[in-house]
DNA sequence: AATTAAACGCAACAATGTTGCAATTGATAA
DNA sequence: TTATCAATTGCAACATTGTTGCGTTTAATT
């Protein structure tokens, strides 16, 4: 049983991710550490935090990977079966908790996790009428 | 107006597509062409099928990035809206093409493009029951 | 305060993708 | 068929992202 400590770089990238509305990346949250540690550190805090069921991983098509809080009430095991908006514009990606995709599956597969993850633009975009 | 041409790299690349009843990554392509072209010949050739809209690309939760034929009849523009399956076993990536999520998105957004990625296991590792 | 496994920094490495530029080549028209 | 020329390629160089090994530091427990 490993236990988890509670280190300053991982307060320290919490923080980072309360305060935010939107995804951030990998780079985003260094940039915003400011050096408070190495960026491999960082790399191992956000892998802890997705075992903990804290953050969630999200992949974009456009190969870019963000992270973004779980804001669900801490159950241990669940799926992040909501959807993903990311601008193709601001290039920011937010959560979108209440859209969930309904989908039948063949029966002969067995489905652990989804990634559903959808482009194009965002409302701040949308109205600044580019 | 630009021209789009045949050449031999471009010509051998679709022949691996035809070939495979997989989703392939580039550097599985790579391979498969065995130095017939520099990688980034590959390269320059995904991205001109994916305007050609021959072929789509598939971003995967892990990171890795595959590309698959489209079997739409060659409609000029549609989206890509089946999903995909990625085995965390065999690590295969399938085109689901009759797989279609529904969903509903709240109206001040412009969806352009959606990625729908099921991960888990394929028909063919369920069976052989790891 | 001593203990000790978890976490860290650093350096080195691997994988993937991009860019600039000179050389080559496919498609078209003469 | 041959000349033309933009599309395509090869190559080298670079950027970004993520991983690994290892010696050192540190959070949490006794
Ligand atoms: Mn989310
Ligand atoms: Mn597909
Ligand atoms: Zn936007
Ligand atoms: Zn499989």
């Amino acid at each position: 049983m490993k236990t988890t400590r509670n280190t300053a770089a991982k307060m320290a990238v919490l923080e980072v991710f309360e305060k935010s509305k939107t995804a951030l990346s990998h780079t985003e949250i260094h940039k915003q550490l400011n050096d408070l540690c190495d960026r491999v550190t960082i790399y191992r805090i956000l892998d802890r935090l997705i075992n903990e069921d804290v953050i969630h991983k999200i992949s974009n098509l456009d190969g870019t990977v963000k992270y973004a809080k779980c804001n669900h009430s801490h159950q241990r095991v669940h799926i992040h079966n909501h959807a993903h908006f990311s601008c193709e514009n601001c290039h920011e990606i937010t959560c979108l908790e209440n859209v969930k995709p309904s989908y039948i599956m063949p029966h002969n597969y067995k489905v652990n996790e989804i990634n559903f993850t959808l482009s194009g633009l965002c409302p701040n975009c949308l109205n600044s009428n580019i």
